[in-house]
DNA sequence: TCACTATCTCACGTAAACGTTAGATAGTCA
DNA sequence: TGACTATCTAACGTTTACGTGAGATAGTGA
């Protein structure tokens, strides 16, 4: 019966997902399908197109329960305004982690470059690894600056 | 009997973590530390750099299993050619896998300014939030292109 | 209407990264 | 040498985000 609305497998596939991600985000109060007479699961345009923004939250490592929070905060308030307000908040609180994590991530990626620059520099070598170095090797006498280092040398 | 080394409480003080996490770590075949007679954990300063090249990855998204994986290559190489490659991919494939994580956290950024830009334009607005949107709101004609905001406009 | 496949609702299982006792032992200070 | 506190091992508990049946019901093409 369903003409206009997919059933959730349909959805699962368009999505490239699993029923049972659907049905779990619904348990946890982030979608709530129509439902045919026969408690079959019916999705419109605007259910699919708010999946599609769950999963994109939750794909870069968005928590449920902050996408709930993000997915309902607005209906909780009475005015615009104050739905304004709030949602801004929490969405400008994102932004900052966000922005947290991109400033670590590159710090990180940097020291992870300067530690390949390192580990490349054994290229060649036919010594066997040791935490010691070899006894004219100059590579680990500098693994305290690269912190990353300390566990790849042992 | 610790005069040169730390002992776990010591550790997880220092590094501010937990002395369970320490030992996790342990399980997991990441570090190990010395025993005095008595098996009491000992943790000399490498031990406590390898510590925390462990939790900057470990902080930073990356799995244990990876971590291991970074930490323990280079000493099941018979040379250091071997393992300068062997490391060497590793690192390149992480450092990959943050330049994606990157670009896709900047995408995310600027669709939450714009979603952000959106729902500001609500402030001052006296009537209830709403799908459907006020008579005359502008707002909720352009939902589609601001994917977030079809999760914020229920 | 029949046969078959998809969905439904429980409900238990899983993996990662620890948290939390419990009971026993070790280190430390007066 | 007590008394006290920290550590030890072992093992079960916790959270998040689903996976995986089991048995029952609903939707669908011939």
């Amino acid at each position: 019966m369903p003409n206009d609305y997919l059933k959730i497998g349909d959805v699962a596939d368009l999505l490239t997902t699993t029923v049972r991600t659907i049905r779990y985000y619904e348990e946890e109060g982030l979608i709530e399908p129509y439902r045919t007479g026969g408690a079959t699961r019916l999705y419109s345009t605007q259910h699919i197109a708010r999946l599609k923004a769950i999963m994109h939250l939750a794909e870069n490592g968005f928590s449920l329960d902050v996408i709930r929070l993000i997915g309902t905060t607005r209906n909780t308030c009475s005015t615009g305004d104050e739905g304004s307000e709030k949602v801004s908040n929490i969405i400008e609180s994102a932004i900052k982690n966000i922005e947290d994590q991109m400033n670590n991530l590159k710090l990180l990626k940097a020291e992870l470059k300067a530690a390949d620059r390192q580990v490349k520099k054994c290229a060649g070598c036919q010594n066997e690894p040791s935490s010691q170095g070899c006894p004219d090797c100059p590579i680990n006498r500098n693994l305290g600056k690269i912190e990353v280092l300390n566990l790849i040398w042992e």
